[in-house]
DNA sequence: CTGAAAGCGCTTACAG
DNA sequence: CTGAAAGCGCTTACAG
């Protein structure tokens, strides 16, 4: 019932000036201290709020920022999400949220759509058709109408936009290097994001730790492919081998699949086989067994990526794209107290 | 570089008055077939969209809806939320997502922004303390601006607000008899929610299903806390009697828990113990061994909200709250093949 | 110190 | 069929 009152209405009830009752609000030292409390207890006692459409209108901005990520099942997305949120509430922004579904078609007709003027700038995490195809047009397209956009997570090489990422390669070269420390020297990887993006800079991190601690780098240990049916196989026959002592999941969908193929063939983790994964803080330690994993501090990603794009649209950065890497943490439960 | 062309700037190209420009570009037939068409061709050209922030002021409204979700690590509420901003796009709204970290304050806090008129309506789950606290003030406060609300998952008893839910006696209720006329008789439950709300509501149905089938309600088999370790506790001793035949996770915490403390004692799911849960479709069939749910549809209850609520922003329905209730499904994985 | 006016980018009743 | 005018709810340079 209540409706909102207006600066038009409040002026009226004041018997002075539009322009006088929004000075007054806004503190500007134009107005005697006496007006101002007179136009600040009315409108205290209306409980008045400016409509943020009309203010945006007037400042030509829209107060909101869009965040795609590629899946919400994922909790590592869901977590850069609570990230985002919280910082951008901070920094007096909204967030829209999108879901591409990994489909650059869906990606290209979100962009298209907050292309319009919905948003003031963009976050993404790229789909994995977007990355496929090599295609983004789309994401240039919205920096040439001046939206700004910050790429996170998935970043892509030889691009000239800002990026807030962690270094894949690096993470998985500690955990083969711990794991190699060890004494564990048969370390095998589980991949169903196949060779594109983070899945191949993971796959090089590990060739990468392989040949400097001179392990052999045997394709049979390497089970990659984006068919989940043909993981589950591979995986299988790796294990009947019985020859692998250790295995990298390198994404939260091929760490599941291999705790649970590993016990499916009867083995145990870690005395059997040793195991660290890419999940989140929140599951693994309830899952059985808990599970040892890369911490890519998915909270702090979302906020770093949501500062620095607040700074571009307030135009307060240098125009050099800016690429800021967050350090993985290895955090060490049950599948690696060996 | 390319900066968006107005209205204005196309008239003045055009030559003719901002109205004729606005009412081609809607089609209205007020305006000749022949300029309609050299309009269009030239937005066309210039690749023109309508300012959406003048659009809603001109329309008093937003174009945007809020959903509050109690906590994002949760893969239910991001399935929910994938429901929504879906159904939310096709609709022609835009959805601000914020994450209330299961906090009352926290809560107030987002509705007091949004009461500002930054949205349309707003679809909510209440947070933990909110339903403890059994304090709604600020949704009616909402309400009374004329902001629709919608209630998701975690209804309210006795309150006029839209909802839009599961069974949740039913749910449990199913899974209680499923056990029983597999002649499991023993059957537990483990809730890490604590006695309110939803932790409330799926206790009163498995006691109300024990009741009709003539099963003894024995308080030692129900783990009701909300304090992890004593439910971790509780759940070893319980575990320890070797009575239970069957238990039943209330929520996704306490269902990976419980899988984790029956494996930790030793027992084999399901051979020594069956199991149900409430987690969802993504997870349930990669953990080992694989869990049967009680599949709640998120995605279904995220569309079906969202539609609710753009109907009550249309103002197209009869104004007495309405109470959507969504039926669960019992999905059998290995936890319950026996 | 206060207010009239212009304007943000649109839409739409009204006049011609 | 076209356009001038008013208006959505604000802000702000400018005049008094």
């Amino acid at each position: 019932m209540r409706s909102k009152i207006t600066l038009k209405e409040l002026a009226k009830l004041l018997n002075v000036s539009v322009s006088t009752v929004s000075k007054s609000l806004n503190d500007s030292p134009e107005i005697s201290p006496k007006t101002v409390q007179r136009v600040k207890e009315l409108a205290q006692l209306h409980n008045y709020r400016p409509n943020p459409t009309a203010v945006n209108l007037k400042r030509n901005r829209t107060g909101n920022i869009a965040v795609i990520v590629p899946n919400i099942s994922n909790t590592f997305f869901a977590k850069v999400l609570g990230g985002v949120e919280t910082e951008a509430r901070k920094l007096g922004f909204q967030v829209i949220t999108y879901i591409s579904n990994e489909s650059l078609k869906l990606e290209k007709q979100i962009t298209e759509l907050i292309s319009n003027g919905l948003v003031d700038g963009l976050l993404i995490s790229v789909s994995e058709e977007t990355q496929k195809m090599n295609d983004y047009a789309h994401l240039h397209n919205l920096l040439e109408y001046e939206i700004p956009v910050v790429l996170f997570d998935r970043i892509i090489p030889n691009i000239e936009i800002d990026m807030v990422g962690v270094n894949d390669k690096d993470s998985i070269y500690d955990a083969v290097q711990f794991l190699y420390s060890r004494n564990i020297k048969k370390i095998g990887l589980v991949c169903a994001l196949g060779d594109i993006g983070l899945g191949q800079l993971r796959i090089e991190g590990y060739k990468k730790a392989c040949k400097d601690l001179g392990l052999p780098v045997d394709e049979k240990f390497a089970v990659v492919s984006r068919d989940i049916p043909e993981v589950k196989d591979k995986l299988k026959q790796l294990l009947q081998e019985k020859e692998v002592e250790a295995l990298i999941g390198l994404d939260f969908l091929s760490t599941l699949l291999t705790s649970r193929a590993i016990q499916e063939e009867g083995l145990k983790i870690p005395e059997d086989i040793k195991m660290i994964g890419y999940v989140n803080e929140d599951i693994a330690p309830i899952l059985y067994p808990s599970l040892s994993y890369v911490d890519q501090h998915p909270r702090q990603m979302g906020e770093t990526a949501a500062t620095l794009l607040v700074e571009r649209i307030k135009g307060n950065k240098p125009s050099t794209p800016s690429h800021t890497t967050l350090k993985t943490e290895l955090k060490h439960l049950d599948s690696t107290r060996f």
